[in-house]
DNA sequence: TGTGCCCTGGTA
DNA sequence: TACCAGGGCACA
């Protein structure tokens, strides 16, 4: 269930155990993930040591000595499970990484929506994105212009990759409840002291998330694995409860095809 | 700009 | 058994 703070984290995992190593193989286990990453496209990558790790929004890129890349998007349920070549692979592993060291990095994602693919060297992942919110990059002026262009409801529009980087449905319903704007709120019709508000709610929401991966949230030891975290969440996913600063029940809406949670006293 | 789709496990 | 899901893309 990755959003950007996961996938930091996740890019930080992958950096630790892929740079320096050789790729000594590369598989794929389902049918989609095929799709993306063909065997032939996969060879760019088989026996080439990497260079460096990085993240782009929420796509981790693999760069290694050859020029190739490996681009990965643990898109919905992704993510990462360390091990070794000898271990019994892990359920619902989709693409799998054997390095020269005998570790085996494995993509597990039960709905296999996850999506990896390797670019030839001279190839570059395509990048439609914005700055990155954590960064000196995301700026107000900046973040006020690409508003000032949409007459649509904000809350989609901050799920635009190209308007911030890397913040999901999840984070936008936050930063607007953090900043009182309601979601439903024409992004060209903010105040510039509303916009100020939102701009600052961003990095403020994302550094309260939690970065702990799910499968360390949800040890199967510790009972019923649950579905989320949602003990920094003020309004995600609490439809019906009480807003935690008005004690409004909180709404849900559909927007752009997915939930959006809101209060309607303290978000206008 | 909005809708459907890719997938499948977990939950109501 | 039906429904839901936090992303991103193609398409109308």
């Amino acid at each position: 269930m990755p959003e950007l703070p996961e996938v930091e984290r996740a890019t930080r995992q992958l950096r630790k155990a892929l740079t320096g190593r050789a790729v000594a193989a590369v598989e794929t286990f389902h049918p989609s993930q095929r799709r993306a990453l063909p065997p032939a496209a996969a060879a760019h990558a088989a026996g080439q040591r990497v260079i460096d790790v990085t993240r782009r929004a929420k796509t981790q890129r693999v760069a290694l000595a050859n020029g190739a890349t490996i681009e990965i998007h643990f898109r919905m349920n992704g993510d990462w499970e360390f091990g070794r070549t000898s271990d019994e692979p892990p359920r619902f592993e989709r693409v799998r990484f054997d390095l020269d060291d005998g570790t085996r990095v494995s993509l597990v994602d039960s709905r296999a929506l996850s999506v990896v693919r390797v670019f030839a060297a001279g190839e570059m992942p395509p990048d439609r994105y914005g700055p990155e919110p954590l960064t000196k990059a995301f700026d107000l002026a900046g973040f006020r212009t690409k508003l000032a262009r949409r007459t649509t409801p904000i809350k989609p529009v901050l799920l635009d990759q190209a308007v911030v980087a890397g913040l999901g449905n999840i984070y936008a319903a936050e930063a607007l409840w953090e900043a009182k704007i309601d979601p439903r709120a024409a992004a060209n019709s903010l105040s510039p002291a509303r916009v100020a508000r939102l701009f600052e709610a961003i990095p403020v929401v994302l550094k309260r998330a939690p970065a702990a991966r799910y499968y360390e949230r949800n040890r199967p030891d510790e009972g019923k694995p649950k579905q989320h975290d949602d003990s920094t969440r003020r309004v995600y996913g609490r439809e019906g409860k009480p807003c935690a600063r008005c004690g409004t029940a909180i709404k849900r809406i559909t927007q752009a095809g997915r939930s959006t949670y809101y209060c309607g006293r303290c978000q206008r």
